[in-house]
RNA sequence: GCCGGAGUGGCGGAAUUGGUAUACGCGCACGACUCAAAAUCGUGUCUCGCAAGGGAUGAGGGUUCGAGUCCCUCCUCCGGCACCA
């Protein structure tokens, strides 16, 4: 008897499939389409995982069985080759990132293609390809020309060590997370898209799609659309003191003559003219620090004045704002002898109303840019309500309550009253604005009014800020008009930065000329091809390392010819990613075509997407925001660009961890290929767990599968011997194919490929007990397995004397009659099963009833007992209700 | 805290959606074949009990002829959002 030997069967199938191109979705077809979408892998070094094989795998079944269904199916894959991975790599070994994702692209390519999945390779895409990146880059543009690309000055994650901005999912817990230095904020002008117009229409057209219930849930809690009331508050006119009492250690000024006369007089002139020499000689010997913060803070660039060595009661503080209460201090060692005072000197301020805040030394020295961005931010908080007309915004979703105000809350890191006044429209009553911790900058208008009686977080509170708590009335809708309440919807989501200051990633196409501004590249000089570099690494002020290359920076503006510079930004990983499924419809061997409007209606929407759980938030966000502002622009046909969505669980090693290199638990399906053979690793990862769910690797578990195929084929190598010819049809048998057949099918919808597998595996080890079984069953029985392990099929339905593949054998399919309801049905005594009773039909209620009487054990159970009533379920059980 | 999902043998997990709980697979035990081993085949494998029978789906209660499944209270784990005004 000949051996199942997997090495050759799936190379000889292999190659059969990729010179007939088996797999390739037929633009002309008359056929109904499918379309079923994966997500496309990062080629990354470390190879394929075995959680690609387990996605890939299961749309393939199901790519498969619509095949045989008489479809016409688009499986298309590529890579989503950009991305900060092989861009660090490329940086540390000093390799081109071209090379580096054309090695690892290879290899994921051959990796994938011994798994023997049914992909149209004829559309194979490459996100870092120019062919392909030039339409990414028109799609911006068109972004650009509607006004929903953007520039505006945004903080972005800085590592202060590495000299680079980072991405958020490079911060690890406010770290860089490659050296480990604390991140900072910083403002840099970036990109921006406006995802925000399109937050209402994202959000309702959920109701379009069939994407799972929690995966909608997601999604709009990410928009996070609220719908409340808006109420303005004018803020009080004549700030008050400060609120804990005012000049307690205080010698003289608030209040006194000085005040009046000298407006920075912040002192008694006794004091003053003690204290004044001391000012002169701290002048002369100031640090280098000092100089630094002086120089940035005289130019004025923040539009506050400071003053230098101030005296404010006894103290001398090294610059003030007078007009913003704004004391900023450098420490040093060279002032040791102030250092005994900080702590009474800060107090002292603070009661005062002043704001105090310190540097170091050698921040001011390293960063002076830095430095001064957190003084705006200070001073920007600190001026909250000027420029606004002196009205605050806050948002409710219960402005009846508005009596029972005795506060306004604003965004803020921490508790902290701010001096200021709202005036409550409702009572005219002057309450406090607090900057309250618990207010979210991203909800709503940022701003609320506290209403301690009513809500129990206003009420915490004001409990720990001592604020009052009112029972109030409730204010009526005559109210409501009277003091402008409108209705407003408010969104969470924010524009998305679209700016990287990287180098692999697509060049964001775009000119900046001093007398025409922001010119977008014309159309005709796509793509903005990304230029050879010697160093990828970013540049020290955080520019993109395409910063350096004059060649490529300075040309001449398309509009008026004169000296421009190009934009260095690049997109975001998530940009390439936001249209590949268009790409593999509008894919030419050399180029894309999005006009292609042909190709886009016949293929479009996707009609399955199957992806990981980690990207239904703003991959699948991101990508229908882009079809709509498409579809907005008559590109694409239909709102939606996945008509079904679903999800696959992570695998985990099979210690329950994440696999991962440093803790060494990795598999690597070349070697599992190799020992058992791609349709046992397909078959594995389809019955190891519930698709949907998160499953541990359990390498002792595959033998499970692979004694499976084993006895298929062994099995196939019984038939041979036997005369099967003259068979009459087993009864059972037929059940059991019908059955199986129905199950099967069902479980590959459902994607509950683990108990499909299940069934087959029943249906084997049937079909290795029994004497016979008929041909056309047992090549149904292969037409089922084949999506599953098509290799193996392949060779057994060919052995059987069939010239064509099995994969255009049709799908089958079952009569209901003919299967059987197993021939047992129990028979419980007040529910609980005592004997069980075979009968010939199932349908025959009358005479189940007699049977299930007349059993020995159930008459024995029935002694002295009465019978109240009898329920009878169809083909499965009767229970005898007895007193 | 809220939202979503889940708790069933030694293990991965089934259960037609209210109808014989533990399918299928791993592991384990015994047997057959073999000089032997591997492979294969067969039998057994929730638990207590010699048996008759009893008990068990995270815990407790409820609805029902009947509950892993529905309702209430509680506990634990995983995932998401993290003070949602």
């Amino acid at each position: 008897m000949k051996q199942y030997n997997h090495r050759a069967v799936e190379r000889k199938w292999q190659g059969v499939w990729e010179k007939k191109k088996f797999y390739g979705a037929a633009d002309k077809s008359k056929k109904p389409k499918f379309y079923g979408l994966v997500e496309f892998p990062y080629p990354s070094g470390e190879g394929l995982h075995v959680g690609h094989v387990r996605s890939y795998t299961g749309m393939d079944v199901i790519a498969r069985k619509r095949r045989a269904e008489g479809h016409n199916v688009l499986y298309p894959i590529g890579w989503d080759a950009f991305g900060l991975p092989t861009e660090n790599y490329a940086i540390k070994t000093g390799q081109d990132p071209r090379a580096v994702t054309k090695k690892n692209s290879d290899n994921f390519r051959r990796q994938l293609k011994a798994l023997g999945l049914s992909f149209d390779w004829s559309r194979e895409i490459n996100t870092s390809d120019p062919n392909y990146y030039r339409f990414t880059q028109w799609i911006f543009l068109q972004f650009f020309k509607r006004g929903l690309a953007y520039k505006a000055k945004v903080p972005i994650n800085w590592c202060p060590k590495d000299k680079i901005g980072l991405a958020n999912e490079e911060v690890v817990d406010g770290k860089c997370e490659r050296c480990g230095a604390a991140v900072e904020p910083r403002e840099k002008e970036q990109w921006m898209l406006a995802i925000t117009k399109y937050a209402d229409r994202l959000a309702k057209d959920l109701d379009l799609v069939n994407y799972p219930e929690s995966i909608k849930v997601q999604q709009r809690n990410w928009i996070g659309r609220s719908e409340g009331w808006e109420i303005e508050f004018k803020i009080n006119p004549t700030p008050n003191p400060s609120p804990k009492g005012r000049g307690i250690n205080s010698p003289s000024f608030g209040g006194g003559e000085g005040e009046v006369a000298f407006g920075y007089q912040t002192t008694d002139p006794k004091i003053w003219r003690a204290l004044q020499d001391k000012t002169l000689e701290m002048r002369k010997n100031s640090t280098e620090a000092e100089n630094v913060m002086w120089q940035m803070l005289r130019n004025n660039s923040l539009d506050c004045h400071f003053r230098r060595q101030h005296i404010i009661g006894k103290f001398i503080v090294d610059f003030v704002c007078l007009e913003k209460k704004l004391v900023i201090e450098v420490d040093g060692d060279i002032h040791d002898y102030q250092k005994e005072e900080d702590r009474e000197r800060t107090e002292f301020l603070e009661i005062e109303g002043y704001k105090v805040i310190r540097f170091r030394n050698e921040e001011a020295v390293q960063n002076i840019s830095s430095v001064k961005n957190k003084i705006a931010e200070i001073l920007k908080a600190l001026s909250f309500g000027e420029g606004l007309g002196g009205v605050i915004k806050i948002f409710t979703t219960r402005p009846e309550t508005i009596y029972g105000a005795t506060f306004v809350a604003i965004t803020g890191k921490t508790d902290r009253f701010t001096g200021e006044y709202a005036i409550n429209p409702a009572n005219q009553e002057k309450i406090p604005i607090w900057e309250a911790e618990y207010v979210m900058k991203d909800v709503g208008t940022g701003a609320i009014m506290g209403v301690p009686a009513r809500d129990t977080h206003d009420l915490e509170f004001a409990k720990k800020h001592g604020l009052p708590v009112k029972e109030a009335p409730m204010a009526d809708q005559k109210i409501w008009t009277k003091i402008g309440v409108k209705p407003i919807t408010t969104y969470k989501l924010r524009d998305w930065v679209f700016s990287r200051q990287r180098y692999w990633g697509e060049p964001i196409p775009i000119i900046h000329c001093a007398k025409c501004g922001i010119v977008p590249v014309p159309e005709e000089d796509l793509p903005v091809k990304l230029p050879k570099v010697k160093n990828y690494k970013p540049t020290d002020n955080g520019d993109s390392p395409l910063a350096n290359i004059a060649s490529w920076v300075n040309v001449a503006c398309p509009r008026c010819g004169d000296k421009a510079k190009r934009e260095t930004d690049v997109m975001p990983n998530w940009a390439g990613s936001s249209w590949y499924y268009l790409a593999y419809v509008v894919h030419k061997p050399k180029s894309y075509d999005l006009k292609a409007k042909r190709l886009l209606k016949k293929w479009l929407p996707v009609d399955w997407y199957n992806g990981g759980m980690e990207h239904t938030t703003l991959h699948l966000l991101y990508s229908r925001f882009w079809h709509k502002v498409l579809y907005d622009l008559k590109l694409v046909p239909g709102q939606e660009p996945y008509q079904k969505r679903t999800a696959h669980g992570f695998i985990l090693a099979a210690d329950g961890e994440k696999m991962s290199k440093s803790r060494g638990n990795v598999v690597n399906p070349d070697e599992v290929i190799k020992l058992y053979g791609a349709d046992t690793l397909r078959l594995y990862e389809m019955f190891m767990g519930p698709f949907g769910q998160a499953v541990s690797w359990q390498t002792e578990s595959i033998i499970g599968v692979r004694r499976f195929l084993e006895k298929v084929f062994r099995y196939s190598e019984k038939r041979k011997t036997q005369n099967v010819k003259q068979v009459t049809p087993n009864q059972k048998l037929n059940s059991l194919i019908n059955e199986t057949v129905k199950k099967v099918s069902a479980d590959i919808e459902a994607m509950k490929f683990n108990t499909a597998v299940s069934q087959l595996m029943i249906c084997a080890n049937h079909f290795a007990k029994a004497e016979t079984v008929v041909k056309k069953d047992w090549e149904t029985f292969l037409i089922l397995l084949a999506p599953f392990a098509p290799h193996l099929t392949e060779e057994l339905w060919a052995t059987l004397g069939h010239r064509s593949s099995i994969q255009l054998a049709p799908w089958p399919a079952y009569d209901e009659r003919q299967i059987q309801a197993g021939g047992v049905i129990a028979v419980q005594i007040n529910g609980k099963t005592r004997a069980t009773i075979g009968v010939v039909e199932k349908g025959a209620e009358g005479r189940i009833k007699e049977l299930a009487l007349e059993n020995p054990v159930i008459k024995k159970w029935l002694i002295g007992k009465t019978i109240n009533k009898m329920i009878y379920v169809k083909g499965r059980l009767i229970n005898i209700v007895v007193e």
